[in-house]
DNA sequence: TCCGTTTATGGCAAAATAGCCATAGAGCAA
DNA sequence: TTGCTCTATGGCTATTTTGCCATAAACGGA
């Protein structure tokens, strides 16, 4: 009896792995708000210009990034709003678990 | 000009890689709004009881749900009810790109 | 005590992911 | 055309993740 199918489940964990690599949350951070071209993020990101095309490949795929060609550059944007408003309720669950975590340390 | 700390990306990526599997979103679900055990969650899920017991680790060690054993038993509870909000937020995006793939397609 | 139940963990092999190099294609300027 | 810039992708290796089996520990009942 699961709650929901399971393509349910897969596809929104599709969303979740797009989400889980450091490089690619600094690149939906900084797409927040303008849209950047792949060298400008490339020199942000600090990794090689391929690995950074392929984490934005990644984030089309997930279809939380758009792209837009314009002349031989790349600039691509993000589709999504919702990462500020989930982090930030996330960090308040977090922070009670450092505490609790310190807690126990504690004793 | 990182737009934060590499240390801020990575405790984010963690929650992210920790939800990023249908099994353990299909635990953060079942777990929403009342505590369940292992056992319980090991048929609901229909994987071998380790590997539920790994993906229950994963998501403690997270933060996301917590522990509580009784007699033989433990309890596995959600600590955060941040999903529903932020996959809704996300469900409105997906739905428009996968419209938009499909007026791609249909040309 | 002995056994059955419940859970966690080590170990292993298969699969997926990450990051680099090399390279190809597109666009633009001289 | 030639050359430079920008981007995407194939190929490769290293790392990480996944899932099962086997097993151990903890607990309770007979």
């Amino acid at each position: 009896m699961p709650i929901r199918s399971s393509q349910f489940y897969e596809a929104r964990a599709k969303i979740a792995r797009a989400l889980a690599h450091p490089s690619r949350l600094l690149l939906m951070d900084a797409l927040r708000d303008r849209e950047m071209c792949v060298c400008d993020l490339t020199e942000l990101v600090g990794s090689d210009q391929s690995t950074v095309s392929k984490h934005l490949a990644v984030l089309k795929e997930a279809g939380l990034v758009s792209v837009r060609k314009e002349r031989s550059m790349s600039f691509y944007a993000s589709r999504c709003q919702c990462l500020d408003g989930f982090f930030g309720c996330l960090d308040t669950v977090l922070k009670q678990h450092i505490e609790d975590q310190r807690a126990v340390l504690v004793g």
